[in-house]
RNA sequence: AACCCGGUAGUGUAAUCGGUAACACAACAGAUUUUGGUUCUGUUUUUCCAGGUUCGAGUCCUGGCCGGGUUACCA
């Protein structure tokens, strides 16, 4: 995975080229990423971040990070705090270009002013029903408001006793005057301050009345001088809007450029959803691993090269799209597959018993920690006469395609002996609870002197040695593909929320090495899949996170057979 | 309904002023393998529809069809 390597230009990277081409911003390239801090950053966000960052760096340019924080009443220093830490693991720096829009509140009440005097503005004493009415649909033309024609010093004045603080919230808007017979409804004369009572988590008190998005967002652009306003297609319509108020205020005008907005199987990305679940503890908080957020998937294990690369493949354009969510799996696999070490770990044990290995004696097997990078070196594994395997490398009487322990067969023993199952030993209920076997001295380390093959090769920890460990599988979040796909109208989308997402293991074994792992590593469970040692771990009590599975060939065999 | 945007293998993307459809993943088959992992090889499947312009159209034009967004004192 090199984020460097060549990618073709998408749209947007064209434009850029072209504009540098051409010489349109003198050269100059400055994009920002702008965030309401008003919940956690997801996925999603890390496209838009992995592109806005991306750009600046490709062409020498910058990226600013801006708060949107325009809208008090849903905004929190608890979530600014959270997005600069995200955009941070992600990999991106904005050195000392850490702007608000609330550091431009002064800047923009002026600029209203001056809309005002130039009669581009009024202020609109309807209340908010009227407003919505007299707009009209859009197949029916608005109705002015009958406070569209005040007098410039009437609307001053009325305006600036809205920021003294005169009047209670609601009593007044400050409207742009545009065309309220516009076929965008969004021109129909949109509202550009409202009075707010509200403390502001930065501004504190100083102000009783918040610019909209509308109003905000694009002179915000303007002043920090961004050239390329990327975000995502639900804001084309407000395009005319931006370009409008740039234009009416004849100041520096951003080319406001709309991508898709980057969409996944099994989970949803919407703010207002995952604000649900965290508060309704459908999940355990902002990083459960289950849900899309950054510090979700990091505490699941992932990696912020993985979802760089990731944001990368997945591509930009102009028409929704859904991921599957099976490629952001293959892409931490393929990260996980090059740097992890590999680990033995038993999640649901059997005991195996070597009879013909000696009472008492143990030995230390080499184990090479990992195939994939010779420069990750060996580790020794404690060996005995009894050992844990996986319940489902074991059958009685199996199917024909089954290659692992069963009576009569042979396999081998990771790193340690070839083995064959000599018998079992079962329970009342008539359950194996052992799995007797006999190991051949000659096959110590894996490798038969005579040659002879086994199918199967399983991983194992010694009874004796190993560590006993908490471990959490996840699954989907949702049962289906799309969250929204609910038959009965009675139901919503949290009525396909997956019951099995969240599967604790509470007597795992891990072989002795993983004792002394710190929170955070991350590893190969030998044919299991990628885990990482979560938060929750104390010392002699492991935790581990399942990242992902390995791709699973048996597994799909067995599906096809049912 | 009006306005805006979009439709290329199953999925996501490419084909850069019109030049004869490709890449990745998935799926399937095989090889290799001390992980049923990794790696490698091969196979299947594509331009929404109908006209038009042109020697030639995924690309341009016209008309449909389908999908998404918007109709907040949210962003």
């Amino acid at each position: 995975m090199n984020d460097n390597a060549p990618v073709h230009r998408d749209f947007v990277r064209q434009i850029v080229e072209d504009d540098l081409k051409t010489g349109k911003w003198e050269g100059r390239v400055q994009t920002r990423f702008p965030p309401e801090p008003n919940g956690y950053l997801h996925i999603g966000h890390a496209k838009s971040i992995c592109l806005n960052f991306g750009i600046a760096k490709e062409y020498n340019g910058l990226c600013n990070l801006r708060f949107d924080d325009t809208n008090p009443e849903k905004e929190d220093t608890e979530y600014v705090d959270s997005i600069m830490e995200d955009v941070r693991w992600l990999g991106f720096t904005w050195d000392d270009r850490l702007f608000y829009a609330s550091d431009y509140f002064e800047q923009l009440y002026e600029w209203a002013e001056k809309l005002i005097r130039d009669g581009k503005a009024y202020v609109c004493s309807l209340p908010l029903d009227e407003i919505r009415s007299g707009r009209g649909t859009p197949s029916v033309p608005g109705v002015a408001s009958t406070y569209r024609s005040r007098t410039v010093e009437e609307n001053l004045d009325l305006f600036r006793r809205m920021r003294a603080g005169e009047f209670g919230d609601g009593a007044h808007v400050l409207r742009a005057k545009i065309d309220m017979a516009h076929p965008h409804m969004l021109l129909r004369d949109p509202i550009m301050y409202r009075i707010r009572h509200a403390e502001h988590h930065r501004t504190g008190n100083k102000w009783c009345i918040y610019p909209t998005y509308d109003y905000a967002h694009g002179q915000s652009d303007s002043i920090e001088k961004i050239t390329h306003s990327i975000c995502t297609l639900e804001f084309e319509n407000h395009r005319p809007l931006y370009d409008w108020y740039c234009q009416a205020l004849g100041i520096h005008h951003p080319q406001q450029i709309e991508f898709n907005r980057l969409n996944l199987t099994y989970t949803m990305m919407s703010k207002r959803r995952l604000l649900e679940l965290v508060k309704g503890n459908y999940v355990n908080g902002w990083d459960d691993p289950r849900i899309p957020t950054i510090r979700g998937l990091r505490r699941r294990g992932y990696t912020p090269e993985a979802i760089r690369a990731f944001c990368a493949y997945v591509g930009v354009t102009k028409h929704n799209a859904v991921m599957d969510m099976g490629v952001l799996e293959n892409h931490i696999r393929e990260d996980l597959n090059r740097r992890a070490e590999r680990r033995m770990a038993v999640l649901n044990p059997i005991k195996v018993v070597i009879t013909n290995y000696p009472e008492g004696q143990s030995e230390e097997m080499s184990a090479v920690n990992n195939p994939e990078d010779p420069s990750a070196g060996s580790r020794t594994v404690a060996f005995g006469r009894e050992l844990y395997i996986e319940r489902d490398d074991f059958m009685e009487d199996p199917p024909k395609k089954f290659f692992r322990l069963s009576p009569g067969k042979e396999v081998r023993l990771r790193w340690a002996y070839f083995v064959t199952c000599t018998g079992v030993i079962k329970n009342d209920a008539g359950e194996v609870t052992e799995v007797h076997c006999t190991y051949d001295p000659a096959t110590r380390g894996g490798d038969a002197p005579d040659g002879r093959k086994v199918k199967a090769t399983l991983h194992w920890v010694s009874a004796k040695h190993a560590v006993a460990a908490e471990v959490r599988l996840y699954d989907h979040l949702f049962c289906k593909e799309d969250p929204d796909d609910v038959a009965d109208p009675s139901l919503d989308w949290k009525s396909n929320l997956n019951p099995n997402s969240l599967q604790v293991v509470t007597n795992a074994w891990l072989e002795p090495e993983l004792g002394k792992a710190a929170i955070g590593d991350r590893f190969q469970f030998e044919r299991l899949g990628y885990f990482c040692v979560d938060a929750d771990s104390k010392p002699g009590k492991p935790v581990f996170n399942r990242t992902v599975t390995l791709k699973d060939q048996w597994a799909k065999e067995q599906t096809k057979g049912a």
